[in-house]
RNA sequence: GCCGGGGUGGUGAAAUUGGUAGACACAAGGGACUUAAAAUCCCUCGGCUUUACGGCUGUACGGGUUCGAUUCCCGUCCCCGGCACCA
């Protein structure tokens, strides 16, 4: 054995080992209880960074916890491979997307296994493998058989220099990130998944979700919104038509204090009023220059114009007017909304900008209405009722509502609705690095119309994407590839045109758990083994996917049982959402407007007097640079911080533990490499206790029956912090199990030498080890290996049972209560472990500090917490 | 703007979920060992106050409930995540 620690020798010994013995080989078995452990697959940017290191970390110390308690265990891994960063690089270094992708692929695989995880790599996939998205393929076509998937149009970012459609991550300010031109609203036809079918099941189901975060369960709710509502319609006369204006509010109590109305840019009133209305038209175009983000949308000044059409209140037949307002989606609902700017913030102020009535409608007795100001009582329906109502008025927020709501339906004018605010999933995208959508248009020639939009045949599939395009930034490359796109129609077999848009890559990560378990089928999407490892037991990953990802994974799930693919309706039992790592970000403006960003060491800091840091200069060339505050690491970013350098300094045990004890899994971490140090300190610390200890462990001696105090002491300590250990191990809380194995470690270091000391510390040591070595196995195996601690000679310490504290070591004759006098601590009073009420109290009493601040009045209450307090009010 | 989460020493954090605030560490200061350095070990370490025992105060800020509040309730400020084409 070594005196010294050298984790690079140890760890590389222990990962050969583990891989030549296939100890993470995940064999379906059905007399074990299965553990299906899954951390979130990374997006092959390049190089790892910390909260991958914290991610899967994570992942690893509940899978090595739950093997060594008797689980059968698969922790598989694999690479979220298409998407916009390859398109990215690829504009920069003109390298094709397909070999950076696998360049980092293999970069970062390397990076994975030099960390130790026990990960089964025997079923890695890549989701740029046509072998997987061939399964993507499939299942679309399936949607559009049960009407899942059909067309219509989105409204996308349009870059009219470089002709291409921008993400929204690439509008900076509504200009295109590259030219710096101004970015179009522009309406093109796409495909979309009818997640809103599943609405209603995808909200019930989070109660089935008891092992998942309330606060995740609370987000998909308010995502998915679903709201009670009235649908009802003005009527108007247009050109001689008789004609309805649709809107849909929650809010029909206060249907009497409509003002006016407003509609979305693109809705077809809009359109209509423009015609010889210059200005109208201009602030539609004006409009449509506007940002399709929400966020944007909710912030941006409410701007709108007056259409000089006038439709009549649906209950009262009075003349509403009709304007045109930017903050009006088309895309969400009737694109049309009534407006009460008595009782809505937002149509309060709009009101008050341009002059409109508004009439209060609702009261609520004490309050007094005022136009002075918005108060937050106007908008609310649970205490106020209906006045200046007419037949309404008294009528509190349900009452007016029904009664409201029987009035519109009996003039045929509208009806109760339950709403979504979730929408259908827009899936295609005008990017050549993604799944090619299996879809043929058929326009025919000169003589015949041709079949139209036709789906590739089953057995066509994969649509395979070429992989040796380079994008530069000006549309879609497949465009100009004429092997991919010419093809002939199935149909008819004349000459026809591929599909050139792709699919949202959210669509590949949607399902890559559930062929993980399949792994190697090329004949089924899925097999019997996803029945087996679904649903998986344990997910991993970031709190950023709480809503969107996790709700495309449980929507696509639900669509795969409904196929016969699945029996399960949920595709995630336990769901622990990491917090994010987070780091500077620093950034400069280009010259075109676009946005560059600067790696924390390519600048040097500016802090004010009081330490912050207001801004940094470039060290390349001097320039100044704003500083952005802290945000997520991403590649995008540039803040990401490689876990390389600290790997071959340190090892992976000591970035794995350090990583660990840093902060609970589920917060949010600023990164620092400050105590780093501290991590490698123990470990070394933990070698030397072992090779200092060796011949006493090696010894195997038995305890004797009664231990001196002093060794009966150190026991306790060490079996009383592995229930702490445990219990914490059980709510995932991984810090204080890291600093449980610390204070074993001190315990066993002021062990002193008496009999029974051999035993105290083997027993004691064993512990450790094996609550140490989810977190850094390299070390605890080699030193498990090397003290002999196995039941059989060679065996390794993921084999061994897991500890469990033993109650007869945790038995105390004597404890120590907390003295308080009205709730102030002024001591500690001593008694028997089993001392009942009233001798507590009567100890708690005749205290000398008792007496003190009790000033010689009587107890008026005595509280005691049993094994905890004493507090004696006066 | 809306939805969700967070704010505790110089720093990361802990507190068995209403019961000793600061466990376990990092940094810092002091000391031991060493020719020296590294490594290692020991001591001190929220603030104010006291010669000392001790006392007062303190968990973003302002209120409240309670014998007792970091924990529960109301309000305010700041930070982070998401907002449907970053993943």
């Amino acid at each position: 054995m070594q005196e010294k620690y050298h984790p690079g020798e140890i760890e590389q010994a222990a990962q050969r080992h583990w891989e030549s013995t296939g100890a993470f080989r995940a064999i379906e078995d059905s007399t074990k209880p299965k553990y299906y452990c899954l951390s979130m697959f990374p997006y092959p940017s390049g190089k790892l960074h910390m909260g991958h290191v914290r991610n899967y970390t994570i992942g690893d110390v509940l899978a090595r916890w739950h093997k060594m308690r008797g689980y059968n265990v698969l922790q598989p891994m694999g690479w979220d491979a298409f998407g916009l960063p390859a398109e990215n690089a690829a504009i920069q270094n003109k390298v094709p997307p397909a070999k950076w992708t696998w360049d980092n692929i293999a970069y970062m695989k390397q990076q994975l296994q030099s960390l130790g995880f026990g990960l089964d790599w025997g079923r890695e996939l890549a989701t740029c493998q046509p072998e997987y998205y061939k399964w993507n393929q499939w299942l679309f076509l399936r949607m559009l058989e049960k009407g899942i998937a059909y067309k219509k149009t989105q409204v996308v970012n349009w870059d009219p220099v470089d002709q291409t459609v921008l993400a929204n991550e690439q509008v900076i300010d509504g200009r295109g990130w590259r030219t710096g031109a101004l970015v179009e609203k522009r309406e093109i036809p796409g495909y979309y998944l009818a997640i809103t079918q599943y609405a209603d099941e995808l909200l019930a189901a989070l109660d089935t979700l008891p092992g998942w975060p309330e606060r995740v369960k609370t987000m998909q709710a308010n995502w998915i919104g679903k709201s009670h509502g009235v649908r009802f319609a003005f009527p108007y006369e247009l050109d001689g038509k008789r004609e309805k204006l649709w809107v849909y509010t929650t809010r029909a109590d206060t249907l009497m204090g409509v003002t006016f109305v407003a509609v979305a840019a693109e809705h077809p009133l809009a359109t209509r009023a423009a015609q010889g209305n210059d200005k109208l038209a201009a602030f539609i175009d004006e409009c449509k220059h506007g940002s399709v983000m929400e966020a944007d949308m909710a912030t941006m000044e409410k701007k709108g114009l007056p259409t000089g059409i006038f439709v009549a209140h649906p209950l009262t037949g009075e003349q509403v007017e009709v304007w045109v307002g930017n903050y009006v989606l088309m895309g969400y609902g009737e694109g049309a909304v009534m407006a009460v700017p008595a009782h809505d913030e937002r149509d309060f102020a709009f009101a008050r900008k341009y002059g409109l009535p508004i009439k209060q409608v609702i009261d609520l007795t004490g309050k007094e209405y005022s136009l002075d100001g918005w108060q937050e009582w106007y908008a609310d329906k649970q205490s106020g009722v209906c006045i200046h109502s007419g037949k309404y008025d008294g009528l509190a927020y349900a009452a007016a509502t029904d009664a409201i709501a029987a009035d519109l339906k009996a003039k045929d004018l509208g009806d109760k609705q339950v709403q979504y605010r979730l929408r259908d999933w827009g899936i295609s995208r005008q990017r050549y690095w993604g799944c090619p959508i299996p879809l043929i248009h058929c326009d025919g020639d000169a003589v015949s119309p041709g079949c139209g939009t036709v789906p590739v045949p089953d057995e066509q599939l994969p649509v395979v994407l070429p992989e040796d395009c380079v994008p530069d930034g000006s549309g879609n490359p497949l465009l100009k590839r004429p092997d991919f796109l010419n093809c002939t129609c199935p149909k008819c077999g004349k000459p026809a045109k591929r599909e050139t848009d792709t699919m949202d890559t959210f669509v590949d990560s949607s399902w890559y758990y559930a062929r993980y378990c399949s792994a190697g089928n090329n004949v089924a999407m899925v097999d019997a083994r996803a029945k087996y490892w679904l649903p998986a037991d344990q997910y991993i990953g970031g709190i950023e996917h709480a809503i969107l990802h996790l709700l495309y994974s449980r929507f696509w799930t639900k669509v795969m049982r409904d196929v016969g693919l699945l029996d399960q309706d949920e595709p995630f039992a336990n769901l622990l959402t990491q917090g994010m790592v987070l780091n500077h970000i620093f950034s400069r403006r280009t010259d075109k407007g676009g946005i560059e960003y600067f790696a924390p060491e390519e600048v040097a800091l500016v802090r004010n007097e009081s330490g912050h840091i207001t801004g940094a200069t470039s060290i390349a060339d001097g320039g100044a640079v704003d500083y952005g505050g802290i945000g997520t690491m991403s590649k995008s970013k540039r803040n990401g911080v490689d876990p390389q350098s600290l790997i071959e300094q340190y090892g992976a045990d000591t970035a794995r533990f350090f990583m660990m004890f840093a902060a609970p899994p589920e917060q949010t971490l600023e990164w620092s490499d400050a105590g780093v140090e501290g991590a490698y300190r123990f470990l070394k610390r933990v070698w030397a206790f072992g090779h200092a200890n060796r011949d006493s462990i090696v010894a195997k001696s038995t305890l004797p029956e009664k231990l001196p105090e002093a060794l009966a002491s150190v026991r306790r300590e060490i079996h009383a912090t592995l229930k702490q250990g445990n219990h914490d191990l059980g709510k995932l809380q991984f810090n204080t199990v890291a600093s449980a194995a610390m204070k074993m470690l001190n315990a066993l270091e002021k062990a002193p030498e008496d009999a029974g000391r051999a035993a105290v510390v083997a027993e004691g040591f064993s512990i450790l080890l094996r609550l140490l070595s989810p977190i850094t196995p390299h070390v605890c195996h080699a030193l498990w290996l090397e003290l002999g601690l196995g039941k059989n000679e060679g065996d390794d310490i993921y084999k061994a049972p897991w500890p469990e504290p033993i109650e007869a070591a945790l038995v105390q004759d004597e404890i120590d209560l907390v003295l308080q006098v009205n709730g102030k601590h002024r001591g500690n009073v001593r008694v028997r472990a089993d001392a009942d009420k009233t001798s507590i109290e009567a100890a708690a009493l005749t205290h000398e500090m008792a007496q003190k601040f009790m000033e010689g009045k009587p107890p008026k209450k005595i509280v005691v917490v049993p094994g905890r307090l004493v507090n004696i009010v006066v």
